[in-house]
DNA sequence: TTCACCTGTAACAAATTTCTTACACATGAA
DNA sequence: TTCATGTGTAAGAAATTTGTTACAGGTGAA
């Protein structure tokens, strides 16, 4: 895939893996799809706070989620890895930090 | 170098460079060492602010500073980058939680 | 001495992130 | 109906991160 996210994408990429709970997630769902309690019990955290986890992985667009549902009538939100592919370097953050809105701190641009 | 770093040392680098400020810090040094006074001018943000920041990237281990003196007698601390170069996918973020030291939900592994 | 540089850090405010608890809603089966 | 399963979200506490301001020290040159 080897994307070139834009500066701001590719620093809320990185936000979205700087957690030991988000890493173990995407773990998880590397192995393949899963719906959220049932990957709460297998990771052991509570389900609102994995939900809140989830939105953040997918908002960053590392993983995607689809609700479905089940043979029995259940609504379940399953959860698929998307097929990302960073390459972390010096030169390559040099390159994203062309693409990064401007802060605060770009406003004297004139000397 | 493609190093492969434990769990948690992943997670260390990710959250580093999981801020806008610090990814320019590291373009910044990408293009050669400087020292953060003339740093915090390049960039424009305070100098108490960058040493913060520099501390995190060097605890991270992705920037090293050494404390030099220049001609003039000057005291100057030098940072440049390492050479770290990271791949991020599902399956090296699976690989990496591996080693993550457990958190307060591993503690009922018995069923 | 005073000024222009360089370094470091402490104290505090503000914003964000992380997490729990509690609630609301749905379905099928007993 | 009640229980077990699934979904979502709101409210608030606790912890961390981010940023400012102010202070401390040093050197060389005017």
């Amino acid at each position: 895939m080897t994307d070139q996210p834009t500066g701001d994408d590719l620093v809320e990429m990185l936000a979205a893996l700087a957690n030991p709970l988000r890493v173990r997630i995407v773990a998880t769902l590397a192995k393949g799809r899963d719906y959220v309690s049932h990957m709460a019990r297998e990771i052991g955290v509570s389900r609102p706070l994995l939900h809140m986890h989830l939105q953040r992985l997918e908002a960053a667009g590392l993983i995607v989620g689809t609700l479905e549902l089940s043979e029995d009538g259940k609504a379940m939100k399953f959860y698929e890895v998307t097929g990302f592919d960073l390459r972390i370097t010096a030169s390559a953050l040099a390159e994203a930090a062309k693409t990064l809105s401007p802060s605060e701190a770009q406003k004297e641009r004139s000397s």
